[in-house]
DNA sequence: GCACAACTGTTGTGCTTACAACTATATTTC
DNA sequence: GAAATATAGTTGTAAGCACAACAGTTGTGC
């Protein structure tokens, strides 16, 4: 840090795209499914990372893990998601200390009609406007910044 | 949306990569910078604006669109940063009605401390870990999808 | 030149999130 | 097997942000 590079035009362009582009992008996913099925984003990312789990069931942590929140956040995100019916909280029979997000049938269904709308906003927004060749390139490069961040910081 | 195709798991993955690289590339610059510096990238980023802007000023609407925050965000996050003396607040000599958000001395001492570290960061975990062929795709990318994202939203 | 619309920045309010502290339970250590 | 330690989930609290409402100012149409 004695010594730095300071950013070129190419480097300063690449980063302020991307934070350009992450701001733009997740607010309009949001607001999509938001209008069109009164749930967030972060909403239905906990109805997917449940779907995916056998049973439809997850422990608190593991479910704040995969959906990328605080252990505190994911438990005042799944309060309102209980109240609106998409997930029941169960004890977990195992480790009376746990408490199990279980996906409901209504949440099933939310995430059933909500998927289309969230896929095709995907697809417009992010996948259809880049070639083949531009869309593997991008996918290989958030993989490699991805493993690095990770090897970094293995801890979280 | 009424036929939607489904993520394959190429798909899948590239938008579960920028979901997470974000995530954690976010924090991890923000967590840095507060470490080091006591200021949050999103008090850089006014810093920044306002360092490349005319006299170091900025009416606060312009200086909220460019660092892609409310205007109402941009009120409350200038209280802080007249607090902490970064920036001082000036009646608009030309419209009576606006507001310029101006960088003071300690403000510009503060820019000049925090850019290395946060320029290090961006290369550390952004630019390093990309081969040239990697982050010139990645760029191309990037502006590729920010462009549709403002040609299909360009009410802001 | 006056009524009306548009704009500027701030404020009230509510939502979402994280950190730290807390209770309850599980695991380890000796 | 008892004490110390670690872990699970929730809660208090505070910070950050956006939307809507507001007062003050500017612009426009006639």
């Amino acid at each position: 840090m004695t010594e730095s590079r300071w950013l070129n035009r190419e480097e300063m362009g690449t980063w302020r795209a991307l934070v350009a582009m992450n701001n733009r992008l997740f607010a309009r996913l949001d607001e999509e499914l938001a209008r069109a099925h009164s749930i967030s984003l972060a909403e239905y990312e906990v109805l997917v990372q449940l779907s995916e789990a056998p049973g439809g069931a997850l422990r608190m942590s593991d479910l704040a893990e995969r959906a990328l929140v605080s252990r505190s956040g994911l438990t005042r995100r799944l309060d309102g998601m209980v109240e609106a019916g998409l997930v029941c909280r169960q004890a977990c029979p195992s480790d009376r200390r746990g408490t199990l997000a279980v996906l409901t049938e209504r949440g099933r269904e939310a995430l059933e009609a909500a998927a289309p709308t969230h896929v095709a906003g995907v697809r417009r927004h992010l996948l259809d406007p880049l070639s083949p060749a531009q869309l593997e390139g991008l996918g290989e490069a958030l993989r490699t910044v991805l493993a690095r961040l990770e090897q970094d910081d293995p801890g979280k």
